[in-house]
DNA sequence: TTGTACGCGTTATCAG
DNA sequence: CTGATAACGCGTACAA
């Protein structure tokens, strides 16, 4: 029903200046090879009437969109309850704007959001296109790889489709650090709550507790959860009943970590005197958590961030303030950002 | 540097099927006068092409863009700590992608932020603008409204700008039944730990608190807090030391609640036998808490859709499944949605 | 009902 | 370095 707001073309400008279009146009994009005084008095045409260009006509012409679609493919449930979401979204969103480009939201929840996306890829109206790969989605990663467009994933792809370049956070390490933790405390018979075996994260936190562990490492003392707080209870019931005296456990994220706590609460053990637990991600409950919960810290925001730059040099374009990690050495096409642990009461 | 896919035109489409690119152009966009074995003809000739109409080419003819910006006028920390944000960008992209629209994330922390908002506004690349306005954002809303777009802004504005449509949840309402629910429990002593009065939430959400107690209100035993954990404790603090001998607390959101269930147990104080708390917002936290909070849920996710569905009404398109809230009677430019009561352990 | 012809606002190409 | 002019792909009066 509503159009655009009337606003000046380039015809207008260039009268108002007494120029050509051609001229104006070239001012405006930047050009290098225009008289100064012609520039001048062309930017002063532009501010005096307002102009903007008409992105859809320039996209026309150029062939892009100036646009880059957010793709998460996960569960309502799942990108909700978890901060992880909001926090690349912002980052990316932040750094995209920054360059001027456009940023729209897509979730993937089902075959039919696939094929709407699809549709929209193939529309062409996209320069480009950042995945949120939290569990195996190679379908997704599958349309956008295969859709001709720079890609980036966000988390280790659990298929690589051919090179797909991601940014990840060093989830193995993580998960090392945090059994280290629960070992140097003096904890003996460590468990471990991992995430879901479909998801890298999962997948690589996992690695970690059994290398922290070492030798400690019991292969019967692992429960999968699904990254949700019932989940992570129910994954704990399940420890207890097979080895009621444990005393320390590492979780694979902070939601399932509170589900322990409260496990281990209903059953009288305190925390961290009888049981010690570590979680994963240092999301915003941890630290109002009872107890405070101790937990690796990663940087998603910085993640979204690297995301949208690593983005922004596969489409040719200059990057604002490049992050370290972004021309740091790195091999084959993933970057891994570093993660620390948070020491705080549970452990 | 990567440009889009190629992809047939409308004249290709039209010499494939052996007919007028007018025509191709009419059975695309579902115009009636066309001869059916001509359309069939069409049809096939787009299906085995893959043709796909180029956005950019249409938008300039049309002069409609095709997409709305979702405007979130909040600060990051807010943002990311509350699930309101994730769950009404859910909702408003589900209902948006429904209709074929994109949805573009802009989110305004700061007067440099309001600028390039201005900017993309006069650039004319959008069609209508849904406003998340948690705080006095008197700024956001006024540019939206000034930009001749159709707006819809979720929660009431403080500063009605003319008759700026929104969608809200019943915060009064709320904070009365919480406020009843602790009464009926036998509290007698009822502080409030109420949000922040620059924000309509904050606001009404007290005067819930107020027409509930009845008589029982104690101006008092108020205290602002700013809808963060800390800020909850805080304002327990505060409490506390003014009536030692309180028995329930309604607190206006669930982290601030959070904190005073932290204080309270610092305390000694056992909840919800010695004192009685009630959150706002049934937060992911809130039933994991210790113990798990009696809280006032919002429909968070419809609010979301119901947004987006009312500017797809002032935007003259069609809902294809509107919610009941819609189309129901509603006074000014406002629609309201329920909230209930989730009885758990805290009070 | 169908086809023709033009214009939307911009960038790219080529003379000058 | 500047200025005409030709596309880009689509919608739509207007004519047939």
């Amino acid at each position: 029903m509503r159009g655009q707001p009337e606003r000046p073309t380039l015809d207008q400008v260039a009268a108002h200046a007494g120029v050509s279009r051609a001229t104006v146009s070239r001012v405006v994009n930047g050009s290098s090879t225009v008289d100064e005084a012609l520039a001048t008095q062309v930017r002063r045409a532009v501010t005096d009437l307002g102009y903007v260009p008409n992105r859809a006509a320039r996209s026309l012409m150029t062939r892009r969109s100036e646009t880059v679609a957010l793709v998460a493919a996960e569960s309502t449930t799942r990108v909700f309850g978890d901060p992880f979401f909001a926090a690349v979204t912002r980052g990316a969103g932040q750094e995209l704007a920054r360059s001027g480009l456009h940023l729209v939201l897509s979730m993937v929840q089902s075959e039919e959001d696939l094929e709407r996306l699809a549709g929209f890829v193939r529309g062409g109206h996209l320069d480009g296109i950042l995945v949120i790969s939290e569990h195996d989605s190679r379908d997704v990663v599958g349309v956008a790889a295969g859709s001709g467009l720079p890609v980036v994933v966000g988390g280790r792809p659990m298929t690589p489709h051919g090179e797909v370049p991601y940014v990840d956070n060093d989830n193995v390490t993580g998960g090392r650090i945090a059994a280290g933790h629960l070992l140097a405390r003096g904890c003996r018979r460590v468990a471990s709550v991992a995430g879901p075996q479909d998801m890298s994260a999962g997948v690589d936190r996992l690695i970690g507790f059994r290398e922290g562990l070492g030798g400690a490492f019991d292969p019967d003392l692992v429960e999968v959860g699904d990254f949700t707080t019932t989940g992570g209870a129910a994954a704990t019931e399940r420890l207890l009943a097979r080895r009621p005296n444990l005393d320390g456990i590492v979780v694979a994220n902070d939601l399932m970590a509170l589900g322990a706590l409260t496990v281990l609460r209903g059953r009288g053990l305190e925390v961290p005197r009888d049981v010690a637990v570590v979680g994963f991600d240092d999301a915003d409950v941890a630290a109002v958590a009872a107890p405070p919960l101790t937990t690796v810290r990663q940087r998603t925001l910085d993640q979204g961030r690297l995301m949208a730059q690593y983005l922004l040099t596969r489409l040719g374009r200059e990057v604002a303030e490049p992050m370290p990690e972004l021309h740091g050495r790195h091999d084959g096409p993933g970057i891994v950002l570093g993660v620390e642990l948070v020491a705080r009461e549970s452990a």
